[in-house]
DNA sequence: CAGCATCCACCCTGATACTG
DNA sequence: CAGTATCAGGGTGGATGCTG
């Protein structure tokens, strides 16, 4: 039996470790914001509420799927309101709800952030490849 | 020709769209410290220097190459330093930088943000579960 | 002790086609 | 207009085996 043990106690550690990372608050909304078209769409939003085409035109890069489906998610989270009037043709509008407005300045603290800090990090990347520790 | 201008526009914009995204500090920035054993290391380093060993038991569920990776991205981006001792064995000891340690705010203030609202966005996921928009 | 190299399984993404 | 459904490709991460 001993000759499991150390297998399974690995197993056993990274089983923990995915529970802690799993229940992080902080991973759980990093992984989040982090999401290449989430940040957009907050963005997008963070200037007023915006029909569905709004958001398509406003981000131009983003396929139908990933729109809807980061939509989809961001409502599922409480950040994003869904508004559907029954006209002909349908109008659907996006907003910020109170507690996708509040995510805002932690974006925006990032986002100084990187731009106070970005050119030391390409900075530091160039001297890091011009002199390759493992040659 | 004028058949392809629509598919060539959307290309256009496509290409556009990920070469703003590739320039974007804020996105480079967000992409590094939303990685899962980024944000982990970042904060074990953020405790005091730690070798190699050290890092592995610290953050457990990381594997070998995970963790190695990890520190040569950050160590390339300048929020890392790496030090070795040639002894026998050889000892290597990482450590943040002054501009690996500017960024615990950014992380420690979404950490913040996350333990505050946390219980919102689980909230917001209950209802919507049990209330699912489309049938 | 501190890594590197290889292989592989999975997920995410995007393209495409179709609908109320 | 505002989606849904399906499928294929690429990148990411993990397990394994080997080195100075």
């Amino acid at each position: 039996m001993a000759t499991r043990t150390a297998e399974e106690r690995r197993r056993a550690e990274r089983e923990a470790y995915d529970a802690y990372l799993a229940s992080c608050p902080a991973r759980q909304v990093l992984d989040r914001i982090s999401d290449k078209w989430v940040s957009l769409v907050l963005n997008a939003l963070g200037d007023g509420p915006l029909r569905y085409s709004g958001l398509s035109r406003r981000i131009a890069g983003v396929s139908q799927k990933m729109l809807t489906q980061t939509l989809r998610n961001l409502e599922r989270d409480g950040l994003v309101s869904r508004t559907l009037t029954p006209s002909v043709p349908v109008r659907v509008d996006y907003a910020l709800t109170p507690l996708g407005e509040s995510l805002l300045p932690i974006m925006h603290a990032a986002k100084t952030w990187a731009e106070t800090h970005i050119q030391e990090i390409h900075a530091a990347q160039s001297t890091y490849d011009q002199n390759p520790p493992r040659p």
